[in-house]
DNA sequence: GTGATTGCAAATCTTTTGCACTAAA
DNA sequence: TTTAGTGCAAAAGATTTGCAATCAC
């Protein structure tokens, strides 16, 4: 067994009860991979993998199921640059996305280096849920 | 049979001469499907569709060859805002998106309809290729 | 206990590929 | 001819689904 942090559960914890999702062992070991260190962008391979490699048995149909669930509730973002694959961004906050075309990776743009200036009105009927901007780069 | 237009072939026979690529039957066909009429955005089992429904006999595959070397010419843009699904797009001039979250559908905003001020600087040894601009709205 | 969650394998869906066949030049 | 282009069926990914087994409460 490793110990991975002084809190191992507890920030984990508190964001799945946050968000009204039973804290179980995979959702636990999940979330603490995701959120526990630095702002990152991953795909359900990815973060299998990295289960795998911790020793946590998970299915990969859990870490879509629970990607897709910490979605909903806010704590990531999906973010589609690619086709046929999605990213999860654990950065919720606003902020946009430098996409390297050769290397497939990804990169935040802090929300005050970009500005939309005249965003056009929402078609009626509709909200506006967010604007996504993605700076295409040869990389 | 049916006639399309006044100069059925000639307009999609120009497009391809100017981008050399030999102009078959099927591409023909698809050219005057995507071409011939106001812009438009399609994903290739759409335009697959519409080929079959008009007649003209041509492969899924060959679908896909032929919208990858029509965005390779430049006639083409490809739109990525949904996991697992391609946009083709025949408006490649400066425009963004608004993207109807419930219906899947895209509609072209105009460029001056959007400013982005501030674009970051590409990160070093890269060039920016585009920058995409994504509303979505809730529709 | 009981209902939510998980694992597994199969299914689905989009896109790509290999290769023999066909057609444009 | 000669070479590019096409069709088909199979392969390759990514994601989802169905259902029995398992776990949190």
């Amino acid at each position: 067994m490793t110990i991975i942090s002084h809190r191992p559960f507890s920030q984990a914890l508190d964001r799945l009860r946050a968000a009204g999702l039973r804290p179980t062992r995979q959702r636990l070991a999940l979330a603490k991979l995701l959120f526990d260190g630095l702002d990152r962008h991953v795909s359900a391979e990815q973060l299998h993998g990295e289960a795998l490699a911790s020793n946590i048995r998970v299915s990969l149909a859990t870490v879509y199921n629970t990607l897709h669930q910490f979605t909903g509730a806010g704590m990531l973002r999906e973010i589609v640059v690619d086709a046929g694959r999605s990213y999860f961004d654990t950065n919720t906050s606003d902020h946009h996305h430098f996409f390297y075309e050769k290397s497939g990776r990804l990169e935040d743009i802090p929300g005050h280096l970009v500005a939309v200036s005249r965003v056009p009105q929402a078609p009626e009927g509709t909200l506006i849920r967010r604007v996504d901007v993605i700076v295409r780069v040869d990389g």
